[in-house]
DNA sequence: CGCCAGGCTAGCG
DNA sequence: CGCTAGCATGGC
C-alpha cells in the first residue's frame, strides 16, 4: 500500500472527517471499529475508515491537523475531490446568515464539508434512505456491497466494492428484500437495471441544478427530496436543499414564513434564508438538529 | 402496543 | 395539478 498526510493546515477553514463521513451524506465509508455514526468517540475521533474506488483499496484517518491515508492507488486527489477539502470553508462559514441556528450549527461541527459521492452509490443509498434511519442505511448499502460487490483482500483485510448496476440489475426483488430493503427493493432493481440499459444514466441528466433535479426523478423511487441529495452529495449543486422530516421540523419551528405548501416552492423559499451557500447550510442544521 | 425514521408510488378527484 | 393510503423494517 502506498501512504502519505495531507496537512490541514493547509486547507481553508478546517477539515473534520468524522462528522463529514457520519452525518449522513454518504455511505461508503466503514469505520475500522464497525461502529457508525457518533457512537464511541465523538467528534475529532481519530478512527480509521475505508472504502473503495475503482477497485482499489483506500484508507485514512485524522490525527489533528494531519488526514492520513493509505491506499492501493495515490489516494490525495480522490480524497481532494470526494471529501470536499477544496471548498473553501473560510468563505462559506463567513457566509453563514446571521441566524441563530445556522450560526450554532455551523460552530458545532466546525472543519465538517459537503462529500462528492459516486453517482450509482449515492443514487441507491438515497433510495434506500426513504424512511430509514441512518445506521439502517448504511447497513443496507454494507449489506449491498457483502453480497452483490466483489471482495479485495489486501494485507489480510477484505473489502468489498460498491455493486455495478448490471449486478444489482440481475439480482432478484425477493433477494434484495432478503437484505431487509423493504419496499425499496423493486425500487433500486429497476432503477440499477435502468442505468445498465442506458435508459437513464449519469451522462443523460443535465448540468444545472433544476434541470438534474427533474431528470433524476425519472427513476423509480426518487422524488424531490431523494433527487436532491444525490444532486448535493454527487452532482456538486450545493444550491439544493432536500427537505427531509428534519428540516421541515426547523420549518415548523424557525422559518414558518418559508412553507408555501409545495416542495419546490418552499426549498426556493427557505433558499433565500440559508445565504450564499445553501447546500452547506442545510447539511450543518441537518446534522445539528439530527445529533444533538 | 403505537409512533417514527434523510419518502415514494399509484390511484383518485 | 394536489391529496392520500399503502408500503417494510427496526428502535424506542
Amino acid at each position: 500500500m502506498e501512504s502519505g498526510v495531507i496537512p490541514i493546515d493547509d486547507l481553508a477553514g478546517w477539515f473534520d472527517l468524522q462528522s463529514t463521513l457520519e452525518s449522513g451524506q454518504t455511505f461508503r465509508w466503514e469505520r475500522a471499529d464497525g461502529r457508525t455514526y457518533e457512537s464511541a468517540g465523538g467528534y475529532g475521533g481519530s478512527n480509521w475508515y475505508h472504502t473503495t474506488h475503482d477497485g482499489e483499496v483506500i484508507r485514512t484517518r485524522q490525527r489533528d491537523d494531519r488526514l492520513e491515508w493509505e491506499a492501493t492507488i495515490d489516494a490525495v486527489p480522490v480524497l481532494i475531490d470526494q471529501l470536499g477539502l477544496d471548498d473553501d470553508l473560510t468563505a462559506i462559514r463567513a457566509a453563514a446568515p446571521d441566524d441563530a441556528l445556522i450560526q450554532r450549527a455551523f460552530d458545532a461541527y466546525r472543519g465538517m464539508r459537503i462529500v462528492r459521492d459516486p453517482f450509482f452509490p449515492c443514487l441507491i443509498a438515497f433510495i434506500c434512505s426513504a424512511q430509514m434511519r441512518l445506521e439502517r442505511i448504511f447497513e443496507m448499502q454494507r449489506a449491498l456491497r457483502q453480497t452483490y460487490g466483489e471482495s479485495i483482500t489486501v494485507d489480510g483485510t477484505t473489502y468489498y466494492t460498491f455493486p455495478t448496476p448490471e449486478r444489482l440489475a440481475a439480482a432478484t426483488e425477493r433477494e434484495l428484500r432478503e437484505l431487509r430493503l423493504g419496499y425499496r427493493a423493486p425500487y433500486v432493481r429497476e432503477s440499477a437495471e435502468m442505468i445498465a440499459t442506458g435508459s437513464v444514466t449519469q451522462e443523460t441528466i443535465p448540468d444545472d441544478y433544476e434541470g438534474a433535479h427533474d431528470a433524476l426523478q425519472a427513476f423509480v423511487g426518487v422524488g424531490d427530496k431523494v433527487a436532491d441529495c444525490v444532486c448535493m452529495f454527487s452532482l456538486g449543486h450545493l444550491e439544493a436543499i432536500p427537505l427531509d422530516t428534519w428540516i421541515q421540523t426547523a420549518i415548523e419551528e424557525y422559518y414558518p414564513e418559508c412553507d408555501r405548501g409545495s416542495y419546490v416552492e418552499t426549498a426556493d423559499a427557505l433558499r433565500e434564508r440559508f445565504g450564499r451557500y445553501p447546500g452547506y447550510t442545510q447539511t450543518y442544521v441537518f446534522h445539528y438538529l439530527r445529533a444533538r
